[in-house]
DNA sequence: TCGCTCCGTGCGATATGTCAACAAATGCAG
DNA sequence: CTGCATTTGTTGACATATCGCACGGAGCGA
């Protein structure tokens, strides 16, 4: 059960921190590049790119290194082996067209909720959402309620590893209040985020239940700040949440 | 600039293709699936897997192996590398707004389009689409706008490789007729599809010149399928989209 | 020309793929 | 339930690929 050290494929391991390197910041590389921001020899790196080169996983000019879509294949394989987005694709774009307001669904990888499926109605977010997208666990509606599901030390653990970064002046950083946070969002079953991710945008959350009670993933509401109190509206959107949630529990494992 | 066999590392390609052996068909697979899917070797199978679940691309639980959000990291780093998603994102947005229908813009990989930005409006298309998804080319209003800006040799080989499947009883699936198709949608500078891909949707797709004017990407909008003969529709349609590939095309490389 | 950085390559040490053998698990027939 | 056949996961040994280091040469700017 346990993983030895030794029956470990290194290169695979340094290929993959090779794609990972490719960022938007960082679209064209040549081979020095990739290899001061992997860590890995020159040589090494050079090996890797070309391979992936070689496969069609990246282009190359001579000089600059490309990735290409078939890179994608590699994340759209792990997206269509998860039942979860197309089981809710359907459920949200019935959800969001009955209340009129973009709804997702996500789930926690280490400190950040990953959008597995998502229907936009109206625009109130400056950058565009779809699945694939991260944000931080820790200023969402959805990650609270997945951080929320998890042992408090594990939480603690996280937010020690990655420090929280403000992104608006309503943005919680403090630990404690994090912590304190989660602790309503456990007892009252939802969360309500006003203005922690960006100006003039609230959300509510609840936690989507497998059939074992278990948190797997998160479906929430976004709302664009209005007069009204964040509780009230959520009052109004609970209900049709919740009714989302218990319809997928049952087929969720 | 040719890529000699001495430098590629094997173990890294054979990584990538244990990934792809994953679908929506296969989500959970033993080592003996995997090498079966692969046709790698039972033991190197194996260690491959040992190693994406060590280093948590993989969920492992003695017998099964699942593939985790984190793969989708690499496909995110590609898409994060595409300055085209966040170009046309907003004019999609504002473009699907405008005339109420959806719209979308892709690339093309192989004899497959990949979406890499979708501004969705009402369901019309019984799956959801999203960045990353693959539709076959032939059979698309995208994909033959991308293919018509491909060499006729190239792309009859591709349909030699990939023979078209047909997805409705409208879908021209005969090469010939493809490529007559494609001739018209050169001359034409646009392409129309009526319910090739699913019973029900018509689309019409402009290519999206870059400054070289090379097609780079196409842009499309989808109809329900109506008494308007799609001509009459494309024909109202046309502006905008052109008017959106005009704005594109100075910031494309 | 010099100094610098970067790319490609040769080499010894090491990691790793392949193959075969083995043990445990599984399936099946009676 | 038993015995047998088959599949599967794991391990060991050996040949080979690959890593990381070091060096030489090319491009480039001063």
């Amino acid at each position: 059960m346990t993983i030895s050290e030794r029956d470990t494929m290194g290169g695979l391991a340094k290929g993959l921190l090779v794609i990972e390197t490719f960022t938007a910041d960082r679209p064209r590389q040549s081979i020095a590049e990739v290899s001061a921001a992997s860590g890995l020899d020159r040589a090494t790196a050079r090996r890797c790119l070309l391979t992936l080169a070689h496969h069609g996983y990246a282009d190359w000019d001579g000089k600059f290194f490309t990735l290409t879509p078939r890179v994608l294949r590699l994340g759209t394989a792990c997206l269509a082996t998860m039942p979860l987005p197309q089981i809710v694709q359907p459920l949200l774009d019935d959800l969001s067209d009955r209340i009129g307001q973009s709804s997702s669904v996500s789930i926690l990888d280490g400190a950040e909720i990953v959008y597995v499926a998502r229907a936009a109605q109206r625009k109130v977010m400056s950058i565009a959402l779809m699945p694939g997208s991260r944000l931080p666990a820790f200023c969402t509606s959805m990650g609270r309620v997945l951080l929320a599901a998890l042992p408090e030390a594990e939480v603690r653990e996280m937010l020690a590893a990655h420090p929280p970064v403000a992104r608006t002046s309503f943005t919680r950083t403090e630990p404690e209040a994090i912590l304190a946070e989660l602790a309503q969002v456990r007892a009252q079953g939802f969360a309500l985020i006003d203005q922690e991710v960006e100006l003039g945008l609230q959300s509510v959350a609840v936690p989507l239940l497998n059939m074992h009670g278990r948190a797997v993933a998160a479906l929430n509401v976004g709302l664009a700040a209005g007069p009204t109190p964040l509780e009230t509206t959520a009052e109004g959107l609970l209900p049709a949440l919740r009714a989302v949630a218990a319809e997928t529990r049952a087929v969720l494992r």
